[in-house]
DNA sequence: CCTGGGCATTGATCCATGATAAGAAAGTTT
DNA sequence: AAACTTTCTTATCATGGATCAATGCCCAGG
């Protein structure tokens, strides 16, 4: 719980007597690589802040193929978030792309942490409106952005998410198939231009 | 400020009293089709609620495409959300596709309202989970789906918005050239099967 | 140490969409 | 209603990326 700790902590400013308050309501659990740990038709009735590992969020369409929505390391939160707040049945799979260790947050948790804390709910605040920055930008890459330059922002955005993400699922997020996310990188190879 | 009343009344749920107090605090402007009123580099000050007629906010990238983010008609908000809620340049223009008539609502507007209402403060979140998810769907759109799905998908979720917006910046919300909508509105005129 | 299953690469071919250009339609201005 | 201007369509050609198939690679498990 290290990270969640320090999460609460340092970034949402909670003191220490609301901290031994609010701790209580979560939980850690182990994820083995691999397990699905949110499916559709689920309700997201929790959000996983990554105390360790990697997860994944990512549709499945009619014809099986995936799209990833979302990678989350250390100390990001991977949730559905229309399904938790709106509790309604998910769209999104979320799993695991290493053995990993999350703590769950429940809505109660968010809801008691707002209560308690000005900081936490500015915190909370701040998080959703860089949500929406984010994604934002990812939808005017995907509208202007060829293949290539959708492939160079990620490295800028993720370079640790580089080695430790197969490059299928990079080709995923970027909406592209692997093939072509292989030749990508053979054409960036020879004009190795930075 | 009919519309934006109702809003305020009926959908945030503000008491008489207190809409009094908050009405003052916003102003009311004319926009003449095709006036910019945001612009890149410009920090975004208001959210513009529209009280008749119809924005876009957009980007244009260094080789001069155009590429639509929003369209927002009567009872829409329209505005650069991270520009204005983390007062940092905007990169995105927003201007009137017809002559409209906006509500200017400033930051303190939303803190005060927020502050004298509960109701608002959840309404107001409600509004961001609800972009976020329909961001989502747009992200999963354009991994997913080809220049005709999205446009069926348009038309289902916009159905007014057909016969007020020219056809070439449906395309740019697309994330297509004119002439590809073109072209796949005419394969849709062949098999009409609904 | 072999073996099998996921992953990455490569080549061949195909296809949806882009680029360019030109005309037809529709809307606006004078 | 004539003269523009903007939008939409159509046609041709070019291309990025998809698809299909084969090969090699790596490494985890028997």
């Amino acid at each position: 719980m290290k990270n969640f700790t320090k999460y609460l902590k340092t970034k949402a400013q909670v003191s220490e007597e609301n901290f031994e308050l609010l701790i209580k309501k979560v939980t850690v659990k182990k994820i083995a690589k691999g397990t699905v740990i949110l499916r559709p038709e689920e309700v997201c009735k929790f959000s996983f802040f990554v105390e360790k590992g990697l997860l994944r969020s990512y549709t499945i369409n009619t014809s099986g193929k995936e799209h990833i929505l979302q990678f989350g390391s250390e100390n990001w939160i991977v949730a559905d978030r229309s399904s938790a707040f709106f509790n309604e049945p998910s769209e999104l799979f979320i799993d695991a792309i290493e053995d990993s260790e999350v703590v769950l947050i429940g809505a109660d948790f968010i809801e008691q942490a707002s209560e308690i804390s000005q900081y936490f709910r500015k915190y909370n605040q701040i998080a959703l409106q860089n949500h929406i920055r984010h994604q934002q930008k990812r939808i005017n890459l995907l509208l202007s952005a060829s293949a290539e330059t959708r492939y160079m922002n990620f490295i800028q955005l993720y370079p640790d998410l580089i080695s430790r993400v197969p490059q299928w699922m990079i080709a995923s997020y970027l909406g592209i198939t692997p093939e072509s996310l292989s030749r990508v990188r053979k054409e960036m190879a020879k004009k190795p231009l930075k």
